[in-house]
RNA sequence: GGAGAGGUGGCAGAGUGGUCGAAUGCGCCUGACUCGAAAUCAGGUGUCCCUUCACAGGGACCGUGGGUUCGAAUCCCACCCUCUCCGCCA
């Protein structure tokens, strides 16, 4: 969320970010709920002074004298439990208002509501010349490594089973994936894959209602985490950390799960949206000025783990309107797919693999996360996140440029130690 | 899952209805002493919110949430967590 102070001061920017997020957010009304709530706190804090002063004076008085305090001290309380009502009441409504109020758009965000509107930054690799190409579904039926029909009979339409050599594959890319961020001086970490949903909605997640993509536990307050994300930001909630602890790299490993739900068709297909998978997430916890170092150093430990794999990929800068709440700033690498739409007789396509945000101090403010300054002074630090490699969609990179002509897959090289085999056939 | 004990400031640890935002010790900061350090002495040292240009003033917080009371760290209830023992188990 963002600093109350900051939106009084400045409505009209909050409003502009609002609106090239194209987000409706009523920040008038905000402002409203958030006079009335400050008028109640004053009142309540007015009667509470009168309530303590009261029993400051109990404290000697003859006994006399206190029928009449006690008689003052219990109209005190009748008429603070109505205020203090009326003040819970206005500031439920108003940290509603304010938890939908969006991060405010860094200024080099690209403007705009669609695809086309994301800014292109580089592209890396020989996009593969295949004829005959399968998509993954078809590649990984033929070779029987993976199986829906199965994951569908036993968990559900778009759950799956990985076989043979494509389970011991998805290793593979996890250890690499972990080993070139410990490398990149990452702290590896494994986390719960539930979370209270206080941590979902500290980072930016609904765990509950009817647009949540979480898988939430009925009748606890736990939710199965989409991304270690959540976990990795919550592992400090509520806590004050040394400046020169900064900046914090974590890279968390966890299972993701997800509803996607109303999300069908061309862009769903295969293993490209599915209800779980697993995901080596890279995590930074930064001082407000790191932090755009540090986006740019996720954005690089992403594109040298998919260099590596000799996967053909772009960067792309992602618009304002398509950053999500909790972003100033995103950057998506999309990796070549041959087959990506091959389900629909179509040809290649660039897939979405990784994504990496700057949070600013959104999340942390939410979460309580805090950092100390050597001059004792403590203010909310910055949390950044970034993709390095969501197996299920690293498995359909893999999976499709390495098809060959003969039907097998070749592993890149990178891999290979990891695999301990060089070709699926 | 069952039984018991407990959750207080950076840490340890007092406090069982008003004099407690909280003793004491350690740690930390500042000053004195010292060539410097140690030791010693003096002072200071939580977070959040509101009002204020500032000085300052006010409010909240003793695991969390309710309740009792003129008044709650202290009494009552629920929940969470930790520890010990038992049970169960990968």
């Amino acid at each position: 969320m963002l600093d109350i102070k900051f939106i009084r001061e400045h409505a009209d920017i909050v409003k502009k970010n609002c609106e090239d997020r194209n987000m409706r957010v009523d920040i008038d009304a905000l402002l409203r709920v958030d006079a009335a709530r400050l008028d109640l706190l004053k009142e309540v804090e007015l009667l509470r002074k009168e309530r303590n002063e009261i029993a400051d004076v109990m404290k000697s008085a003859s006994p006399d004298q206190r029928p009449a305090f006690i008689e003052r001290g219990k109209a005190l309380k009748e008429s603070l439990a109505v205020k203090e009502a009326d003040l819970v009441a206005a500031e439920g409504e108003w940290l509603t208002l304010l938890l939908q109020v969006p991060n405010i758009a860094s200024p080099e965000a690209p403007v705009g509501n669609t695809d086309e509107d994301n800014k292109e930054v580089r592209r890396s690799g020989e996009i593969p010349v295949i004829e005959e190409v399968k998509d993954h579904v078809e590649l990984g039926k033929t070779l029987d490594i993976l199986d829906f029909e199965r994951g569908a009979k036993v968990s559900g339409n778009k759950f799956y089973y990985l076989k043979g050599k494509l389970a011991l594959l998805e290793q593979a890319l996890i250890r690499f994936a972990l080993d070139e961020a410990v490398a990149h001086g990452f702290t590896p970490m494994t986390t719960p894959d539930v979370a209270k949903d206080e941590m979902l909605s500290g980072t930016g997640y609904t765990p509950r209602g009817n647009e949540s993509q979480i898988y939430s536990i009925e009748n606890q307050d736990i939710s199965l985490i989409g991304t270690a994300e959540i976990t990795v930001a919550g592992y400090y909630q509520g806590e004050i950390i040394e400046e020169e602890k900064l900046p914090m790299r974590i890279v968390g490993f966890s299972h993701c799960y997800r509803t996607e739900a109303g999300a069908y068709g061309r862009e769903s297909y295969g293993l490209y949206r599915v209800h779980q998978f697993s995901k080596v997430e890279l995590f930074i916890y930064a001082s407000p000025e790191q932090s755009e170092a540090m986006h740019q150093e996720l954005l690089r430990v992403e594109e040298a783990i998919w260099t590596k794999l000799g996967i053909p990929y772009r960067v792309l800068d992602i618009c304002t309107g398509d950053l999500g709440a909790p972003y100033t700033r995103k950057y998506d690498l999309e990796a070549w797919m041959p087959g990506k739409s091959n389900a629909n007789g179509g040809r290649g396509e660039w897939g979405e693999i990784t994504s990496t945000s700057n949070c600013s101090d959104y999340q942390a403010r939410r979460l309580g996360i805090r950092v100390k300054r050597p001059n004792g002074s403590i203010e909310f630090l910055h949390t950044l996140n970034g993709t390095a490699i969501a197996t299920s969609r690293g498995m359909i990179a893999v999976l499709e440029n390495g098809q060959q002509p003969d039907g097998s897959i070749r592993i890149p090289d990178a891999l290979i130690p990891y695999c301990g085999f060089d070709r699926i056939s």
